[in-house]
This record gives structure tokens, sequence and C-alpha cells, in this order.
RNA sequence: GUCCCCAUCGUCUAGAGGCCUAGGACACCAGGUUUUCAUCCUGGUAACACCGGUUCGAAUCCGGUUGGGGACGCCA
């Protein structure tokens, strides 16, 4: 029998991290093991279940390179069968029908617990039971007809022949229940584990009054994909050395379910972004160069008429100093417009000092009167500048870096200056010091 | 309230009786490099929840306490 699992999401709107991070142990545990991964979207909630939430979670999973096996399944096209599962459980007494709390609604459908004791290991919580008093009989058909999630969720997780069952915390209680139905629809119980919760840092359920909470938000903020794919893969698993940053094919390799922890995990943003940082500067120059493109696209700041060397020079000198796309408009900005902005406190302290503006006035000088504008001459005309007048480099180092980016810091300012070109460097030391 | 689960640095974790004066990573602090910020390098602060057993020996096994979480729908 071949070993396969499923994700199961109802589509409700957007996509949870901590779904996010099941999909992502079943496929890991999947990959690893050599089985089949399946899709199943739970959309019998008519109400809640759009075109565009199943739309999310198809994206969400092609982002993340969660890759399926074969169809996906909608449950909404299996009604007919749980309602055929219903019936043989009628037949055979496993079920019976009863307006439950006399409500007048009618009959629903209710499975009879064995009355025993029930047991089942759980691959990631170990041996777990529960008394057959504290087990009670429940609905699976409702009054109006309609199936319930318990006997959808089993009847087709039969039917798609799932042997691995790897879900939420929050499944552990209604797993005697599916136990039950399996032995009474006469089919092979398949294994279980349940993935302890994302918490925040009150150890509640991690929601989006916590920060990111859904895949698209990691998206749309421009984090990569695959450091969000890793980041979840390590959030309760580990490879059992040292290893952190890890290729998606490393992850599979080592991954396995006896690693995974028993106990909730918070999601630690700052650890995250250090992650994303990582992929950041692995990215091949190519790709990062399309990334770079796409913010400053986004951002507004990308002229039509850029020169494509430019580009290239502008990304390879801030490639190694953006730590998230976010920030790029503010490291990049300056290089494509004149309205750029300027940090109040830099302004304060570098060009509203005695003298900036007079040094700034000897430096456009000597740029101006330069043969070549490159980073060696502006560097050796500045120190030349220093000395003459026994000041300190970083006397005209500051003040000029403030007047031409409007920023504390930034790249080696040379080389910047080599990039901006002559004519915005002069332009901009001309202007008057900003308000 | 009932039932179930969990418990190592602030956070993610290593640790399956002696290898632990408890290791790594993020964060934090200090120093170095740098024109600046960041990067980078070096170093540092910081944890076995508590109590009792078992054992020659316990972070590791057992019991209890405390704390935290989850489940208790004709939701999924």
């Amino acid at each position: 029998m071949t070993l396969r699992t499923r994700f199961a999401p109802s589509p409700t709107g957007q996509v949870h991290i901590g779904n996010l991070r099941a999909a992502i142990f079943n496929w890991l545990f999947t990959r690893h093991e050599g089985g089949e991964f399946l899709l199943r979207i739970e959309d019998t909630d008519r109400e809640r279940s759009t075109p565009e939430a199943v739309q999310a979670v198809l994206n969400a999973m092609e982002w993340l390179g969660l890759t399926t096996d074969g169809e996906i399944l909608y449950q909404s096209t299996r009604r007919e069968a749980h309602l055929a599962a219903a019936d043989k459980l009628l037949q055979s007494g496993h079920a019976y029908k009863l307006d439950k709390g006399g409500t007048g609604k009618g009959e629903a459908v209710l499975f009879k617990m064995p009355g025993t004791d029930m047991a089942f290991r759980d691959l990631i919580k170990g041996d777990l039971h529960k008394a057959a008093t504290d087990l009670q009989d429940f609905v699976i058909v409702r009054s109006d007809g309609n199936p319930v999630f318990h006997l959808a969720n089993v009847v087709d997780d039969i039917h798609m022949g799932i042997t691995h069952v790897i879900r939420g915390d929050d499944h552990v209680e209604n797993t005697y229940r599916h136990v039950a139905l399996y032995r009474a629809l006469g089919a092979p119980v398949p294994q279980f584990a349940h993935l302890p919760m994302i918490v925040n840092a009150q150890g509640k359920p991690y929601s989006k009054r916590d920060g990111a909470a859904y895949v698209g938000d990691f998206r749309e903020k421009g984090y990569e994909a695959d450091a969000l794919f890793n980041y979840l893969a390590l959030l309760g698993w580990n490879p059992g050395d040292d290893r952190e940053v890890m290729p998606r094919d490393e992850l599979v390799a080592a991954f396995s379910l006896d690693r995974v922890q028993a106990k909730a995990a918070q999601f630690d943003f700052r650890k995250f972004e250090w992650m994303n940082a990582e992929y950041l500067k692995r990215l091949p120059a190519d790709v990062y160069r399309q990334r770079f493109r796409r913010e400053l696209s986004a951002a507004g700041l990308l002229p039509d008429d850029v020169a494509e060397s430019y580009l290239d020079a502008v990304c390879a000198l801030l490639r190694e100093r953006i730590k998230s796309w976010p920030e790029t408009a503010l490291q990049a900005g300056y290089f494509f417009t004149e309205q750029y902005p300027f940090d109040p406190d830099a302004v304060r302290k570098r060009l509203k000092k005695e003298g900036a503006t007079e040094l700034l006035a000897a430096l456009r000088d000597a740029y101006s009167a330069l043969p070549s504008f490159d980073a060696a001459s502006t560097e050796a005309a500045l120190r030349g500048i220093a000395e003459a007048r026994g000041i300190n480099a970083s006397e005209l180092i500051h003040p000029l870096r403030v007047s031409v980016t409007g920023q504390p810091g930034g790249p080696s300012l040379f080389h910047l200056l080599e990039v901006l070109g002559r004519d915005r460097t002069l332009a901009r030391l001309a202007r008057p010091i900003p308000a």
C-alpha cells in the first residue's frame, strides 16, 4: 500500500500559517517517504466557501512549492457518498436517528460510540486514550440532511486511501470519534500525527492581531517563500543537528515525524526576518535583480527610461545591504529621484552644523574639476581637502552623504558617488539645506 | 466545570541515566573591522518550573504540585 497523505483545508478566506505548517509537514513527510500528497478542499460550508477562498489556497500552495499528486478533490462533490455511508451505518446498527435535544427540527443521524475505552497511538504525542464515559455519541447527519464534518472527513479519507493523517492539535479529541467511524465502516485506521499549535507571546493561538498570520501577508510584504517554508519547518521540528538554513532537498532528506515537538511553539518574527535575510543573501544575482526591480516599480520609483546598466550598478551596490524588500524604497530611492526624503536627525547633525555649507561648496568645486569621477578620485579629492584644512575626513564625509542621499547611512560613499554620477552629485551639493 | 495534552536560556531548540561546569541559533550586551548604518569577526549575559521518589548517579525514569494550552456544536 502506498503511503498517502493529504492537506484538507476548508476555504474560508485566507490561509493561516498554522494551516500552512500542517501542509508543509505533510508535504515534507510524504516527500521523504516517497508517498503521495493529495489536496482536498473541504468546501461543504456553502456560506463561507467562495471561489476566491479556494484560489487563495491554491495560490499559497503554489507560492510555497507544495506540489500535490493526483486530482484535487472537492468535498462538495462527495455528498452522496457521505450519505450512503450514513445509511450503511444505520443498517449495521452503528447509527440511529434521534431528535437530539428535542429541538423539533426533526431527526438527525447519530453515530453510536462503541461504549468501550479507546486508545490510539499518535506519531507525535504518543499513546493517547480516553474512558468510555467521556466518549459520547455524535451527530453525523444533521436534521436538514447535511453530513457533518466528522463523517465527511473520514469517508473521504477512506475514499482517497489516506494512510497518515497529519493535522492540527485541535483535532486530537475528534480522533477517537474518527477511529470509531473507520472501524464501524470496516476500513483500516490510518496513522495519526497531531501537530502542536503556533502561539503568540501570550501562549494563545497566533492570530492576525499578532502580526502577519496569513500566507498572503508574507507574500505581500515581499518575504521569500523559501524562507517562510524553512522557518515554519523549523518551528516545532529540527533535523537533530545544528543545521538551520536548509535547502528544500535537505529538509526532505532529514524530515521525520518523531522529531516533531509535542509542545506549542511561538512564532518569532525576528528570527524569521533573519532567516529571510539569509535567503536573500543566497539568491542568484539575476533573481535578486528581478526582485529589486519589482520593488522599485511597486514603490513607483522606477523611471521608464532608466538604463539597465545604471539599475545593475545600483542593485550591485545595495545587494549586501537590503535585508527585506520593504526597505528598498528608502535604501534605493535617492538613486532614482531628486525628491528623496531627508532624515531630520541627519540634517540637523550633519548639514546644519557650523561650516558644513562651506565645506560642501569646497567639495563641489573640487569634484567639478575632477578629470575622472570615479570612487578613487572622489575619495582622494575629499581626503586632500581634509588634509589641507587639517580636519578629519569624516567632517566632510558625513555632510556629503546626507546632502547627496538624505540618509545617515548607506553603501560605501565613494562607490555610491560613482554610480550616482557627477551631474547628479554636483546638482545635489548645490541645493540649499532642507528645512 | 469535565476530559485531554504540554513544561530546558526572552524565543526556536540539542539533550532519549553518567559524554552536561547543559550545546547551537535568533534576540540582547561588549569589543574589533568600516567614513556612517548594516554586514562580518571575537567575546559575554541568560534555562533544566517546584517537591518527593527510583538509582552509585537524573534535565533525562515515576508520582504529586504549580503553571500554560486544547477539546467539550445538528462549526470545520
